[in-house]
DNA sequence: GACAGCTCTGGAACAATGTTCCAATAACAA
DNA sequence: TTGTTATTGGAACATTGTTCCAGAGCTGTC
């Protein structure tokens, strides 16, 4: 503890929890979720899987890891962070592109929500909240509503970019979820099959975006007299 | 094609696709999510894994096909049904309760976002958002973000009992995460250190419905005049 | 420099799982 | 009966996460 070089910069080489990390989102990003094995990272890593475990406890801690890391990266204008509402939409448009980039991180937010990546969310979208008024009693709800939807909408797009992996264009994809949707019995899935014609065209960020402003919407008449400066 | 007794009953003594469903539900309610395995099915069915395949085609259809089977029953009083808003917020709670009796739909529910059982929700959920006078253009956005809020927390509730599958009790689980939280940094987690103290007394049920209830409000200033009769 | 103790490595070995394969059987049609 | 198809049961396979362990390299003490 006391030590002039506490644990002195080994020359661990290679390896080290950082750089396991940096090797699993390589392989994540690269060749999507199922591709990520303690083999394949050892082969990457030029080391076998034994030597990954000195490191990192078994493969939930990694994704966790890996997720928070990229959660970790995303930041909000800080003009924009002034307004609460505008810094909600900025931060779930920041959740929203990681997602895109890094399409494996929507399935683990959903899979894991008690991972730190969810903290993260949890932290940023309440302290908003609070700015915005809402009364005590109801901040744990407003807030972790928000943040359901947020990984609710992250699992679907999750599963829309798991699709695509399969080097599937994603407006055939969906052209072809939409097939299926428009030949359901019209007597139990009416509605279904209307949104199955607005399917293909829809934009991901704008629905992202409209449950947002829907959940904004619903905290107005919540609030406090005692508004946020500004 | 024309005979006269198309595919004839058979005498599939006990092998079928519903009876391999009801087992693989017993085993999901009884012995959790891990416990479903092919090998457990085939013993409980007293037969052998390949006999399955020829049923159902891979454990995700299986999964998905028991996931349909419990949401196909959910049901909304029919008296309760007149009013869209009512409707909504009971069929939600149908999932609510659905997911409390079978931790595994959760799981399920936000894994796979495109399975029937998803249809199902989004049918129930579209109709009402219909009937409440939301202008065709926001339809789409309407009935997903409500239904990704209950998938999104139907995630969470499915991790909040397979934490509890090992025999701990909620509250003691709670109370650990409580107090993890209560752990962090106070300078970057004070809005989750705040909550922290209101997670182990908070009621599921209540912050489904809040938040349910929150986007119900929002979809207030979307209405057409021409609301629904009554 | 030699020895002991620690951290860390690499890969073999293990147990479990989803899935496939196939020989054997039951049900039916001619 | 005979041939054909539908269905079964379980062995076999490939792959995975994980554990184990023999040893290599570093650190500090005599």
């Amino acid at each position: 503890m006391i030590s002039k070089t506490p644990t002195l910069e080994r020359r661990t080489s290679a390896l080290s929890k950082e750089a396991i990390i940096a090797a699993a989102i390589e392989i994540l990003d690269g060749q999507g979720e199922t591709a990520l094995t303690f083999r394949a990272l050892a082969a990457r890593l030029a080391t076998g899987s034994g030597a990954i475990y000195w490191h990192i406890a078994d493969k939930q801690a990694l994704l966790a890891a890996a997720t928070d890391h990229i959660i970790a990266g995303i930041t909000v204008d800080e003009v924009v962070a002034k307004e609460p509402r505008q810094a909600i939409r900025a931060f779930a448009l920041g959740v929203f592109d990681a997602i895109d980039t890094h399409p494996w991180v929507g399935g683990q937010l959903s899979r894991d929500p008690w991972q730190h990546a969810v903290l993260r969310i949890l932290e940023a979208v309440g302290g908003r909240v609070q700015a915005l008024g809402v009364p005590a009693d109801a901040q744990f709800n407003v807030a972790t509503a928000i943040m359901s939807f947020i990984l609710g909408l992250a699992g679907q797009y999750a599963l829309g970019a798991r699709m695509c992996e399969g080097g599937i264009d994603r407006t055939t994809a969906l052209d072809e979820i939409a097939a299926r949707w428009a030949q359901l019995d019209p007597e139990n899935y009416p509605f279904v099959r209307l949104i199955a014609t607005q399917l293909p065209d829809h934009d991901d960020r704008e629905q992202f975006l409209a449950g947002i402003d829907l959940l904004l919407a619903g905290i107005e008449p919540l609030r406090h007299a005692t508004a946020p400066r500004g």
